[in-house]
RNA sequence: GGGUCCAUAGCUCAGCUGGUUAGAGCGCUUCGUUCACAUCGAAGAGGUCAUAGGUUCGAGUCCUAUUGGACCCACCA
């Protein structure tokens, strides 16, 4: 054996060794209770961060545990398509050839970003495999697999058949630059400072950070408690504005507050999530002004007759023009008018932007939404009635108001990596569906089915198609394939959270396969408590509404590794840790050890970089202290008795501390495995291995006469300690385990689990 | 605005259902290298457990308030 322990040298080999004993694969006995978990499939183009590291090591530990106590245990690993992330990446690629999108039809760009991810492929995979990830390899999914495709799209189908999907305008939150929305929960906000205009509106002065949506305000609200607008609820006012005088309804709601700017608001339903709201409970039109391509759209005034030309011309130069762009003239023109009253400068306030960073554009758009109402409801009493239990307790409060405030779930996402909803529309039914698809000789033409058609052959719009605008009352079919030659398939996807929120379902061949009757529902779900909203009540929600059954008994959420800052790691901050780096300099075994052990909790962590130096120097520990045992065996010569109850009448005092030491140990970590308590089981082991064993124990037989009995006794008590240490340090437990001569069990990975010693 | 969590040794943190002298890793001090390991061993210094009340025979651990910090959700005309 050499002097010190060398993961690198290793660790590729042991793994090779599980791999090929089929370890990984269980049986499936319809006598014993399986344990199984699900890996939270990470993006299939991308590459392990440090929390990946984490989640990685808390489920293999409760896998290879169960392993050994001879349950059957199933790890099911995958990969996930990342809808917007991975598209989001691709178009920078893009970029970076001059290229965009819109280069594209439909069907190209998919196959593009299709053989991205395939080229980026495996990266993953291979560094799951090498953080020693026990993962069931036969089972791989992932989820633009055929197979998942399907099933998606029939739950997609039977909720429609459920009357769960409906088709409606909504205020949604548009980018523009993107040229997609996002839902809710995708949306980021970022404090800015914008100024604030004080306008005159009428008989009144309104405070707005838009100015340039006002031409399309249908009301104006003011809190009904406000006695300075008392009067005029219900009443109609003249408005003088940009484009002469216009009428507006007052109206009272008890959502404005008389303390923000004059206490009156102008309501904008179709560029306001909260007007929206508004608009809907007062019944009030919605009129949009900004278009998809974030540029201001006054084509509904130029058919307007007898407007006076100023008024005419202001439209003109307004129309096409960018929004920030058209709020500068507008303001001006406002100025110009005396309408402007004041500005406050230093009016701060937290605006939406998206993923990539761009201002959100709130817009209506017709979308598919599934009704959540009756889904959540079951959803939500199963963590209520412990049907499903959180760890740790305190997150559930999270789910729980989550539940309570899930609103309709806007499914349709213009992305074209994703699950295409299987949605078709009959051509010559649908007349005012609005195209973009590119001609053969490379231009982008938009405009309406039945203009088009006129123009262009059917065959060419299918071949170069990019999108579809479908106006809500369309009517279409639901089909997987091409119900027929007139049809075009819709162009949306469905939000990646509705293909993965099946993810127990599809990895195990829902809704039947001797898989899923064996396996489902799964044992424990675990992952970081940020997808607890996205992810985890998705899950339930639709475990519960096609089998009946939540997909999990446990979910076990584990904090966010920080960077060593104590700060959130990200690119701009250059805080970033890259787990590779310590693989290389600690090996695997430290790393996943230094993260265990800071996860106590649940909580948020810093990188733990001093413990996993200190677990590197444990894994030698640990190495020297087989080393000296052989070295032992060697200088005694003859066998060493294996350990068993003939032997207690010789045992010394200080072998029954170790070995009474080592029972208790046992049921310690246990106990702690039991209720998730990791880095406590990792310390206990710790603790003992080094200051009882190697410290102690080892020291105080060093001169025994009787050699039989004492390394009788250590063999014993190092046995069982690779054992309870090997969930956890995998590599080096199994290739000590493998040096060891003359065992009973082959591998470390499938030897049995220790038992109380009574 | 609503909510969650945190405040314990110089640093990063454990301390589960309240119970004798409060723990770990790193760092620090002193000593020790033929004899498993210097990625080591032995010994040691260092904390009025944020503050103020309260419950209790007993509180770092439970309750209330205050202060400071991290984060989540919602809203922001």
């Amino acid at each position: 054996m050499e002097k010190t322990f060398k993961p690198k040298e290793t660790e590729a080999k042991t793994y090779e060794l599980w791999e090929k004993s089929g370890a990984f694969t269980p049986n499936i006995d319809s006598s014993k209770k399986p344990y199984t978990i699900l890996l939270p499939p990470p993006n299939a183009s991308g590459k392990m961060h440090t929390g990946n590291v984490l989640m990685i090591a808390i489920e293999d530990i409760l896998i290879r545990w169960h392993r050994m106590k001879g349950i059957p245990s199933l790890w099911i690993p995958g990969t996930d398509h990342a809808g917007t992330e991975t598209q989001i990446t691709f178009e920078r690629e893009l970029k970076k050839i001059g290229k965009s999108r819109f280069d594209f039809d439909r069907n190209s760009l998919y196959e593009a970003i299709w053989k991205f991810v395939e080229d980026n492929k495996g990266l993953v995979d291979a560094q799951m495999r090498r953080m020693g990830a026990s993962l069931d390899w036969s089972r791989y999914r992932f989820t633009l697999d055929k197979q998942v495709v399907e099933t998606v799209c029939d739950t997609f189908k039977k909720l429609y058949d459920n009357g769960l999907v409906y088709r409606d305008d909504y205020i949604v939150n548009y980018c523009p630059v993107c040229g997609t929305t996002y839902a809710d929960i995708e949306v980021d906000y970022k404090e800015r400072s914008d100024p604030l205009y004080y306008m005159k509106y009428g008989p009144f002065t309104i405070a707005t950070v838009r100015p340039e949506s006002k031409f399309r305000d249908t009301a104006l609200a003011v809190n009904p408690k406000d006695k300075r607008y008392k009067d005029y609820i219900g009443r109609t006012v003249k408005v003088q504005g940009l484009l002469g005088e216009v009428e507006m309804t007052v109206i009272a709601d008890p959502e404005v507050d008389p303390k923000f700017g004059t206490g009156i608001m102008k309501v904008t339903p179709a560029h306001d999530p909260h007007d929206f709201e508004l608009g809907k409970k007062h019944t009030l039109p919605v009129m949009p002004i900004i278009d998809l391509n974030g540029r201001m759209d006054f084509g509904w005034f130029f058919g307007k007759k007898d407007v006076v030309p100023k008024y005419m011309e202001r439209a003109k130069k307004y129309h096409g023009k960018k929004v920030l762009e058209a709020r500068a003239i507008m303001v001006e023109d406002l100025k110009a008018e005396g309408l402007l009253i004041k500005v406050d400068e230093n009016y701060t306030h937290s605006v939406p932007v998206c993923k990539a960073g761009h201002d959100i554009e709130p817009t209506i758009l017709p979308n598919w939404f599934i009704r959540v109402e009756t889904l959540k409801k079951p959803a939500h009493e199963a963590v209520k009635d412990g049907e499903v239990k959180i760890y740790p307790k305190w997150r559930e409060v999270t789910y729980h108001r989550w539940m309570e405030n899930m609103h309709d779930w806007a499914l349709s996402r213009q992305n074209v990596w994703g699950i295409r909803i299987p949605v078709w529309y009959e051509v010559s039914k649908n007349p005012n569906i609005t195209a973009s698809f590119l001609t053969s000789d490379g231009k982008v033409i938009t405009g309406k089915l039945s203009e088009l058609l006129l123009a262009y052959s059917l065959e060419e719009l299918k071949a170069g198609l990019q999108r579809l605008m479908v106006p809500k009352e369309a009517t279409y079919v639901f089909s997987k394939e091409s119900p027929g030659k007139g049809f075009l398939q819709e162009t949306d996807t469905f939000d990646t959270w509705f293909s993965s929120g099946q993810w127990p379902l599809v990895t195990l061949g829902y809704p039947d396969s001797p898989d899923f009757n064996y396996f489902y529902p799964t044992s424990v779900l675990e992952t970081g408590w940020e997808i607890l909203s996205k992810w985890v009540s998705r899950m339930i929600m639709f475990g519960v509404y096609l089998t009946g059954k939540p997909p999990f008994q446990a979910v076990y959420l584990h904090g966010i590794v920080r960077a060593l800052d104590g700060r959130k790691m990200s690119k701009s901050l250059g805080n970033v840790i890259n787990p590779e780096e310590y693989i290389e300099e600690f090996g695997v075994d430290a790393l996943r050890m230094g993260l265990i052990s800071g996860t106590a909790n649940g909580k948020d962590f810093n990188f733990p970089r001093d413990k996993v130096i200190a677990y590197r120097n444990f894994a030698n520990k640990l190495w020297n202290i087989a080393r000296f045992m052989l070295f032992a065996f060697e200088k005694y010569g003859k066998d060493v008795p294996w350990y068993d109850t003939s032997l207690k009448k010789k045992l010394k005092p200080e072998d029954k501390t170790i070995l009474k030491e080592l029972s208790a140990l046992v049921k310690t970590v246990d106990r702690n495995l039991e209720s998730f308590r990791f880095a406590q089981a990792a310390e206990e082991i710790y603790d003992f291995v080094w200051h009882e064993l190697a410290d102690r124990y080892i020291e105080e037989i060093k001169n025994r006469e009787d050699q039989e009995v004492c390394l009788s006794v250590l063999r014993h008590t190092v046995l069982m300690s690779l054992k309870l240490l090997h969930p956890f340090m995998p590599f080096v437990t199994e290739e000590i385990w493998q040096k060891i001569p003359g065992k009973f069990e082959e591998l470390l990975i499938t030897a049995k689990w220790p038992e109380v010693q009574t």
